[in-house]
DNA sequence: GTTGAGCGTT
């Protein structure tokens, strides 16, 4: 059987290596990370002057085009880190730029879930598609050198640490969570990612903020209020990032807008619900750690269904830091066979969306308290995950895209839920247009007066 | 040869 090989480069003008390719056509991403330490995929040109192409990438593998992998040459995609160098025609290009390349000691990471079989050199090259790996180990029984099904894994810079921090993982076919090691929710940010973006005009769409808030550092997620709220949130990837553009103001198309802490002003309203239980050294972030509810991970590790092997492969999620981490939220799933789910509507732990004078911005605060700020993000989930108990007439669940571009809470959305949220504006006084299917009648948190 | 929340024999 003869290999074939394709041609890759690390950039345009590079001198290209050949790659192996595996039998079903297909180039392993571990195979072009080994050669392209950091790379995340891979892209080429499809005629002059013609835009780059991206290569589909399913299950850490990279499909060949639909005309093979030819003689041409791909290029290495990296992670967008600092992606412009000088912005003159900027209005607030200071130095901001540079505090991205804030440098934060990188620490070991604990891989939980590690499945029997995957040895450190597995788990080596598994997390080398985040970032150059320095140490990667299985911890194994001394006499039976049987793994634990736990490991640990050393980036060489944080912005990979950071990478696989914000998702979760699938490794050989096995959800695991990367935590730092004895910090218990393992993604909780001593400071907050997002921000609140004020005095928002309609004409500023997601693509527009994520644009121009990515000069400063790399954005994972826009979340704009349907119907329109005059705020947004933007998150950042890295913490410092978000921190460093609070209390400024910004001029976006001619727009000034204001950035501030994406806490949300109210804590807790009444005593009752959310925010109390979570709170930690007097930070009121948004998207902190889990939620506070004591029961809420409960409610969230009933509902979970995390996808298994025979489905979660056609949604070519794996690598995608839009990927929200789940485990922020309690979760810590694996596929799961059969069993009665509990009603999964997420919002039923606690949100009682039957309620009907409920506008989308209180949802969307109260889904912030209640440590949902993630939620933009979550349309990336494989549907029959999220959209439990959320299937939308309109959306044929049958439809299995990848949606592969987050566009944040503004994208088209894809998914039921989002759909549902982003139908705010279609009945009268922007009330929601219908409820969700299967909401709880119980206990209801959210007051609205 | 089994297991599935956790925290690293060096």
């Amino acid at each position: 059987m003869s290999v074939e090989y394709l041609q890759v480069a690390e950039d345009e003008g590079e001198e290209p290596i050949e790659l192996p390719t595996e039998e079903d056509g297909t180039l392993l991403l571990s195979t072009l990370a080994a050669q392209f330490p950091g790379t995340c995929g891979l892209k080429y040109r499809t005629g002059e002057s013609k835009p780059m192409r991206g290569v589909r990438l399913n299950e850490g593998r990279l499909n060949p085009p639909p005309e093979g992998w030819g003689s041409q040459i791909f290029y290495c995609v990296f992670p967008k880190e600092n992606k412009r160098k000088s912005d003159d025609n900027l209005e607030n290009s200071t130095a901001k730029t540079k505090r991205i390349e804030t440098k934060l000691r990188c620490t070991d990471l604990i891989v939980l879930g590690l499945p029997w079989k995957t040895t450190e050199q597995n788990l080596r090259e598994y997390f080398e598609t985040f970032g150059e790996v320095l140490m990667a180990q299985v911890k194994k029984d001394s006499k039976t050198g049987q793994s634990k099904g736990f490991g640990f894994i050393r980036f060489a810079s944080y912005e990979s640490q950071m990478r696989a921090l914000a998702q979760r993982h699938v490794i050989d076919g096995r959800w695991c969570d990367v935590k730092v090691p004895n910090s218990k929710e393992g993604l909780i940010q001593q400071v907050p990612c997002k921000v609140f973006i004020g005095r928002c005009t309609e004409d500023l769409a997601a693509e527009d903020l994520r644009e121009y808030f990515g000069k400063f550092g790399e954005v994972t997620d826009v979340f704009i209020p349907k119907p329109f709220r005059a705020f947004s949130f933007v998150t950042f990837l890295d913490p410092e990032v978000a921190q460093s553009l609070c209390g400024e103001d910004h001029i976006i198309k001619g727009v000034s807008v204001h950035v501030s802490n994406a806490a949300p002003k109210s804590e807790t309203r009444g005593g009752g619900g959310y925010g109390g239980g979570g709170n930690r050294q007097g930070s009121h972030v948004a998207n902190r750690g889990g939620p506070g509810g004591p029961d809420a991970s409960a409610i969230y590790k009933q509902c979970y269904n995390a996808p298994n092997q025979g489905t979660w492969s056609n949604t070519g999620h794996r690598s995608n830091i839009d990927m929200p981490n789940l485990q922020n939220l309690g979760i810590t799933g694996q596929p799961q066979q059969g069993g009665n789910q509990p009603n999964c509507n997420p919002i039923g732990l606690g949100l009682n969306l039957g309620a009907l004078p409920m506008n989308p911005a209180l949802v969307a605060a109260a889904l912030n308290q209640a440590g949902w700020g993630l939620i933009g993000n979550l349309q990336n989930q494989p549907e029959q995950t999220f959209n439990q108990g959320f299937s939308n007439p309109q959306s044929s669940s049958g439809n299995n895209n990848p949606n592969p571009n987050s566009q944040g809470g503004g994208g088209g959305g894809s998914t039921g839920f989002i759909n549902w949220m982003n139908q705010g504006g279609q009945g009268q006084d922007g009330q929601w247009a219908r409820p969700p299917p299967q909401q709880q009648q119980d206990k209801s948190f959210l007051k609205y007066d």
